[in-house]
This record gives structure tokens, C-alpha cells and sequence, in this order.
DNA sequence: TTTTGTTATTGTATTAATTACTATAACACA
DNA sequence: TGTGTTATAGTAATTAATACAATAACAAAA
């Protein structure tokens, strides 16, 4: 519970920290898992890349922004990405004394979030540039992220890679419309794994509410091949049965 | 990322808000599954059962608390409870701009803890009274916990739920040495539902590293029967296949 | 028009896991 | 020595997962 605090030193103004929000966006993008990173145009980590995100306001609305909302802001003030996402929710905070280099503590209420494959992002605000980049790249020991966002970044991408086995987020990878193989292909991406495509699509088609059956086939590809009838994302969110790694 | 922040009407110091955590520390007591709640002895609430927890402090550490570090010294500043817990994550963060009443904005970062059957906890600091209290009846209509704690219990309880089905972390329950009986009783308890005994033993000991056998047995109980091996919790915190509901 | 290549989709046999029981073991107590 | 009780092991039937093979439906080359 929240109580009243007192000491003898400081008052309750002193207990007082900043709040941001970070969001760890991510797409499928030239067959590669992505995620939404800025480039910073202010100090501290002046030119690191970074999570989108800022603090919570409180000169929006009575009393202050809802942390979403304040994610959701900053993501389209700083990348000027304006399509609404295809999932969002929440990661985690990450609050230890030492996260921000400045005197100011700050912490941060992450958010995990998927979008559609977007057109490119432009940056705005205080990021110099918005770029997408291979999660492989991100993460990698040659790219220092500003703050702790490593870390979120990771905690991320293990959430991701979780919420394929049990949930049905996979079709929020794809467009509106998609085949069996393109949803595939996102695990298959997503996991780094080959997975049986006979089986998949068994596994799939037996699950009620993953997909809609659109009674349309997709245009048959340059490469040939018999064409994909195309599927919308079901209803449902949780699977009964998981799709196993 | 978190950025200068500049306004024409609100200087930073404006956007600063308090952190409180919350704990819901759950534990099987009475052959139900118990949640451990603290009386408020201060407005706002005042008299109301809230979960136990409060502000991090400023003054503790060079830069002030790690937040899982103030939501442990609150659970043993107000409930007296000394042993330590079996099991600790952080569940989410709510931060809804009237979640406190007070004039002072309030976001709570809360965790979903595991105790073993413990001590009747003794109230100390601000609450007048702290108790372990049925989840059912401490999510009940009839109940008005403090401030958004309803919310925050339930979602704990829904995570304790589900992570009994792909984790571990049923063990934590028990208390060090426990017999598979008592294993497949938290799970009956916390789901309430009845458990095949004969397949719930053969799947708890094909699955390595969920338990491990001490070699001896428990006393036999007054009600007969032949005496039970005795277990203590293993080291593998994820199940390979999940026990299901 | 036929053949070849390709991808989607369906089917099938094997293995593994789950479920619903049944049987046996090991005790207390009458 | 039997009866009741709980633990543990076993077994058969069902269901699910896996590893393939077969067929369908197209494009494009021969």
C-alpha cells in the first residue's frame, strides 16, 4: 500500500523520481526480425541508439498522462509512425538508482509492442534519425544502446519469442491478409527454427480462432508453385494447444 | 529513451511523481490458497485491507532503493515477516493517473511473491494489522481493498495460475521436504480442481529437475496408508511439458 | 501440349504424451 | 489376520506430435 512517508531528512518532494516509458517495437522486415530504434540527438548518450520512448507528462490531461498513452506519444513523436499498432503491452519497469547517468532518477516502464511492416519511420522530436534494425544487430556485443535498453531490449525479445509458443500475436507480424506459409515464416524467422510446413499447417487450421478463412486464394508468386488461400488473425488470443519451438 | 524534457508552463521537477511498490505474497495456509493483506492504520483508506508495500526511499543507498529492495523492507516493516520468501517477480506496473486519491500522483510497481507457510505475521509501522485472508474471499464483491489493489490481486493471482502450469514454482509452496501428495495438493488448491494422483506423480517424476528424492519417507499420517517419499525442490525453474489444468 | 519446377495442401504411419483406469505396496488400526 | 487408507506402479485407450509421402494447383520452359 501507499503510505504517508516521514523522516527527518527529507521530505516527501525528495522521494520524488522521473518516469519515462520505453517501447520495444518490432516487425518482420526483409525477412528479418526488426525492432524500432532512434538515434539520440541530446546528451546523455548524445548519437547511441536507443529505445523510442520519454517521460510521462503531466500537463496532459488532469492529472497526467496513462504510462500507454505517454509510450504511445513518444513513439510517434520521435519516429513518426503513425499507424496503430497491431499489439502492445507491457514489459516491465526497470528502475535500479543507477539506470540514468544523470543526477535525476529516472525509471522506465517498458512496453513490448508489434506493428505491421510499416513504412519507413522518420524521426522527429529530439532523435536525429529512426531507423529499423535487425534484432540480431541490436543485441550484438558491437552495439551499445543508450541506458539500460539492452537489457529491456532482450527481455523483449524473450517475450516475443515466449508469446509465439502460446498466443496467437504471430498473425499481428502479418498484414491483413496472409497465408499459412507467411505466418510460418514468422516463427520460422522469429525462432531462427525450420518448421514442418504440413504440420504447421495442420497444427494452425486445427486451432480454433487463430485464423479466419478468407475463401480467397493469394496471386501465385513469380516462383511458381500452387497459389496460398489467404487467412485474416482470429479472435482468439491464447492457444489451447502451444506450437512447440 | 528518456529525454530533456522542456515545457513553457512546467519546469522537470513538475513531472515528477512518487514510486510505491506493492507486494501480493500468496502462500497455502488452512488448506486454502491465502493472500497476505495489511490493515491501513492511515488515510486515505484508512481501516481498509490493502496489499502490503509503500514508497521507495531516497535515503537508503547512494541513489536510493532498487525497487524490489523497498517492496521487501515494506512487506517486513509492516507485516514483521522475518523468513525469506521462495519466490519473487516483479508483475507490472500500475500507473493510472487516479489511482491515489491524493493530491500527489502515485505509481506502483508491484510483485507477486510466493512464502512458504509462515508465521501469523505480526502488523508493525503504519498498519494496525496485517493477516493471510483467502484469495477468494480477498477478491470477493464484498471486499473493498485499498486503492486499485482489487485490480493488482487479480492479475497476481492469474499469473500464480498460470505459471503453476509451465513452472516450477508449485514447490515454493511446500515447505523444504514435501511428498508428491502435497506437491499435487497446491496444484488442486490454487486451481481448484481435482488431479489425477497417479498421473500427476508420473509426470512431476519423469520431469527432470522438478523434484528430487531424498531417499526417505514422511511419517505415516493417522488416517493410514502407505508412507509417502519424501522430495525437495528441484533446480529447473521451466517444465520441458506443461502440467495442464 | 506436355513436361518440369515449385509451393500448398492433404494424408498416413510412427512415436510420444495424455488420460482413464487397475493393480499392488505399505502402512495403521481393529 | 483382516480392513481401510493412501502411495505408487502399471496398463490400455485415446489423443497429439512428428516425420514423412502423396497429391493439387499453379508458372514457365520444352
Amino acid at each position: 500500500m501507499e503510505s504517508t512517508y516521514s523522516s527527518n531528512t527529507l521530505t516527501i518532494e525528495d522521494h520524488k523520481v522521473l518516469v519515462a516509458t520505453d517501447i520495444a517495437l518490432f516487425t518482420i522486415k526483409d525477412g528479418k526480425f526488426q525492432v524500432l530504434l532512434i538515434k539520440r540527438g541530446v546528451p546523455p548518450f548524445l548519437d547511441f541508439w536507443a529505445l523510442p520512448g520519454g517521460l510521462i507528462r503531466m500537463d496532459i490531461g488532469d492529472r497526467g498522462e496513462e504510462p500507454e498513452e505517454a509510450a504511445l506519444r513518444e513513439l510517434k513523436e520521435e519516429t513518426g509512425l503513425a499507424k496503430e499498432l497491431g499489439y502492445l503491452e507491457q514489459l516491465g519497469t526497470y528502475g535500479s538508482p543507477n539506470r540514468d547517468p544523470r543526477d535525476q532518477r529516472v525509471i522506465s516502464i517498458a512496453y513490448f509492442g508489434i506493428g505491421p511492416t510499416l513504412e519507413d519511420p522518420a524521426g522527429g522530436s529530439d532523435a536525429s534519425h529512426a531507423a529499423f534494425m535487425p534484432v540480431e544487430e541490436a543485441v550484438s556485443d558491437q552495439m551499445n544502446l543508450a541506458f539500460d535498453h539492452r537489457l529491456i531490449l532482450t527481455d523483449a525479445v524473450k517475450r516475443a519469442r515466449a508469446k509465439l509458443e502460446y498466443s496467437t500475436i504471430a498473425t499481428q507480424f502479418c498484414s491483413g491478409e496472409f497465408t499459412i506459409s507467411e505466418l510460418r515464416k514468422v516463427y520460422e524467422i522469429i525462432w531462427d527454427t525450420d518448421i514442418d510446413p504440413g504440420n504447421f499447417q495442420k497444427k494452425v487450421l486445427s486451432s480454433p480462432g487463430f485464423v479466419i478463412d478468407l475463401g480467397k486464394n493469394a496471386e501465385s508468386s513469380k516462383t511458381g508453385g500452387r497459389p496460398a488461400k489467404l487467412y485474416s488473425a482470429g479472435t482468439k488470443t491464447l492457444l489451447n494447444l502451444p506450437i512447440r519451438r
